[in-house]
DNA sequence: ATATTACATAGATAACCATCTATATGAAGT
DNA sequence: ACTTCATATAGATGGTTATCTATGTAATAT
């Protein structure tokens, strides 16, 4: 199935600053085994509580997680329609070969 | 074709934190048309040249773009197997639908 | 009611980043 | 040689970020 990109490259420059921390960027591949609570999230990184609290609300503002409330846990899965949207952005990005001749002067 | 991913996270992020600008986003994208010269792209944006030239050195260094340079001029063109690499990191990366159990307490 | 547990918020701090102006470098043209 | 043009570097600056400690909040357990 081909995506259409509806979303502008302001968009995926966000989620693109949201994954350039590296923690944020392996919090997002573990939960790529699927949701996971806070806590648990938390032992697999070497930062304190308050950190991953930062964290997680910034991934969660770039709309690259969902959040789920559930008494006093609180569980983390990825957002497939934003996962989705940011492969086809760059799906839609190719590398071509053609030579540029420079039109300046 | 499948890829395997050679790469590990802290190199993705460091390609997300390049592109994490937006205005380097956007010079990915105009480059994904081919070859172009630095005062061409300078053209498409109103930025000054200084930071043109520290931003395409930030797209060089995380080995997003290369550079061809030819008498006065620096010609940029997209790097294939950065981007087929960032791809398939991201092609790996799936949201999946199971609840988690929290094994805090 | 009190204690415990899970998570969020506040405030501080040191490092980093995008941008500018001014200047340097180096190639090509006259 | 001198000028012009394309690009790079230096230095300054204001804004942002990741991290910490300390504390708050809200749910559950005793």
């Amino acid at each position: 199935m081909k995506w259409r990109c509806a979303i502008n490259p302001i968009d995926i420059s966000l989620i693109c600053k949201s994954l350039g921390d590296s923690t944020r960027l392996q919090i997002l591949q573990l939960l790529s085994e699927g949701e996971k609570c806070a806590c648990n999230i938390l032992e697999a990184f070497h930062i304190t509580q308050p950190t991953l609290s930062y964290h997680m609300k910034n991934l969660a503002e770039s709309a690259l997680v969902n959040v789920r409330k559930e008494g006093k846990w609180s569980y983390y899965s990825i957002n497939c329609e934003t996962l989705n949207a940011f492969k086809s952005f760059f799906g839609e990005l190719t590398c071509t070969y053609n030579r540029g001749n420079c039109t300046c002067d």
